[in-house]
DNA sequence: TTAGGGTTAGGGTTAGGGTTAGTGACGGTGCAAACCT
């Protein structure tokens, strides 16, 4: 068995060895146990899967967040000589859809998004295949987005069992203690086997400011990128910001290559920015938290935070960025006092409050009453009830859960009704006070007087390394200490045509 | 009396991604149309 396994990643993967945890998963997965694995970015996760998916017979479903890294997956395994593998998604047209269905026997990979997964046609299209292997990747979606931006994450365990029980592999790369809870708990799987592997980041030093205002903000940060060329990412928590802070720089530091990137952008723009800061085009990028996942570019040197995230989590996340070839890095995260109305606005717009649940519930009433169904189109309903898209589909979601809406019928109205009202208003506020929670922890994180890195990572890890460069504001850190390997001017540089095409016909194999 | 510092209030803002209808596959049964003698 041992041997097998290595000869079998030699085959498919051109790997002698494997690289530390992806053994010990493998073989906990081949052997029909469900297993959960947090390994940090970079370090191979998707053998994991991709190595038991071709080992095993029938299908392994993987679970992903987004359509990118599907593509990802699926062109690297193409690349990989390993043909049966496929990516369904929304975008694909019908015929194309329709043929994957037809031929769904005879692939070994699938990969899907909760949302579709959660269709019915779709469990009974995969019923009527064996289903070895079921994989959730960035698993920490499901504690992180499930409970109101994408309740979809919520019915995996209900799919799980529809589709007989199969193995089931959670893979991620940050979760604390209590994400994993989350994860095994949310999956009814209270029995994984954990394979946990530290993910703390000696290359990072951490650097926290305090300033009075943003004109602080954007004097400190010109000032540092004008001393530092190097690649640098800067997250918001506004999209206008973000935006107008490129403009800002761009003014400012002349000949340097600056862009934005949002989830409001056009598709088209998004993949052109993300290449261009892969391919060492742009210099800086000012992003919102859409910018990150699946990006693996080794030489970000700087992260710097405009704005506070809404959870250490997410700010681990987004530090992880920067510094993967092992290389000196720095976190800087600046802030003021007026900078504590954003993150609550955030959380508070997430969820309905006690008068929007009580508004929908009167609406209901009327429409049972009527003998109505709700309307067909969800904008309307939003419209109706006053609510934007995400506090609509939180609330469906809960309404479907209590089986007082299915599909578009409802109820009629009984008793339970209020029983209903009050467990759904008790969700909303222990959803709310577990927010504000987090977001207090970090605020206290940030006015921490002890070493910045030992207090971040106590709630993550039991133990970490120490700084490998300077550690931290707290520890003495100094920017005149702090001499980054500075960018080359243009990667391409040093490229005949010929590797240059060679390059180029990698990337779009 | 005035410059300057500190505080407060008020205005309008605010992240994240997927999806939308149709679709597959199989065997048994019942029935009607087509074909053969």
């Amino acid at each position: 068995m041992e041997l097998e396994l290595e000869r079998e990643l030699q085959k498919h993967f051109r790997f002698s060895t494997f690289r530390t945890g992806q053994k010990e998963i493998i073989q906990d997965v081949l052997n029909g146990n469900d297993v959960l694995g947090i390994l940090p970015t970079g370090s191979g996760k998707s053998i994991c899967y991709q190595l038991p998916a071709i080992m095993m017979d029938g299908l392994t479903i993987v679970v992903s967040p987004l359509i990118s890294l599907m593509m990802d997956q699926v062109k690297e395994m193409k690349a990989n000589h390993f043909k049966k593998v496929i990516a369904i998604n929304s975008f694909m047209n019908f015929e194309e859809r329709r043929e994957i269905y037809r031929n769904i026997h005879t692939y070994k990979l699938l990969f899907i998004s909760p949302e579709l997964l959660s269709q019915d046609f779709i469990i009974h299209l995969l019923q009527r295949v064996k289903v070895s292997l079921f994989v959730i990747d960035e698993a920490h979606c499901i504690s992180q987005w499930g409970y109101e931006f994408r309740p979809d994450y919520l019915k995996l365990n209900s799919i799980i069992e529809k589709l007989g029980n199969p193995p089931t592999l959670a893979l991620s790369g940050t979760a604390t203690p209590e994400v994993q809870a989350d994860i095994m708990t949310s999956l009814n799987k209270p029995e994984m086997i954990k394979h946990i592997y530290p993910m703390d980041k000696p290359n990072i030093a951490f650097c926290i400011e305090e300033v009075e205002n943003d004109q602080e903000k954007n004097d400190m940060i010109i000032q540092l990128l004008k001393k530092y060329n190097i690649p640098t990412l800067i997250y918001f928590s506004s999209r206008l910001t973000a935006e107008s802070f490129t403009r800002f720089l761009s003014e400012k530091l002349q000949g340097r290559r600056v862009g934005f990137y949002h989830a409001g952008m056009e598709p088209m723009d998004r993949v052109m920015i993300q290449q261009q800061f892969m391919n060492n085009q742009l210099d800086i990028v000012c992003c919102t938290s859409a910018f990150g996942m699946g990006i693996n570019k080794g030489n970000i040197r700087l992260i710097i935070h405009y704005h506070i995230p809404l959870q250490l989590e997410s700010f681990i996340q987004e530090v992880g960025r920067a510094g993967r070839d092992g290389k000196s890095s720095v976190s800087l995260l600046l802030f003021s006092k007026s900078d504590m109305l954003l993150p609550n606005h955030l959380i508070k717009s997430e969820l309905p409050d006690a008068k929007d649940l009580s508004n929908v519930f009167g609406y209901l009433r009327d429409l049972t009453l009527q003998d109505m169904d709700l309307p067909k189109d969800d904008v309307q309903i939003q419209n109706l009830f006053n609510l934007n898209e995400t506090q609509w589909r939180f609330l469906r979601y809960q309404l479907e859960k209590h089986h007082l809406i299915h599909d578009n019928k409802i109820m009629d109205y009984n008793k339970t009704w209020e029983d209903i009202y009050q467990s759904i208003f008790h969700v909303i506020n222990s959803r709310v006070k577990l927010k504000i929670s987090k977001l207090t922890e970090i605020i206290k994180w940030i006015h921490e007087d002890r070493c910045l890195r030992d207090t971040l990572y106590q709630g993550f890890q039991p133990t970490h390394s120490g700084a490998e460069f300077q550690c931290c504001s707290n520890c003495g850190f100094t920017w005149s200490e702090w001499t980054p390997e500075q960018q080359e001017i243009e990667s391409n540089l040093g490229l005949n045509w010929e590797n240059k095409l060679k390059k180029l016909l990698l990337l779009d194999i």
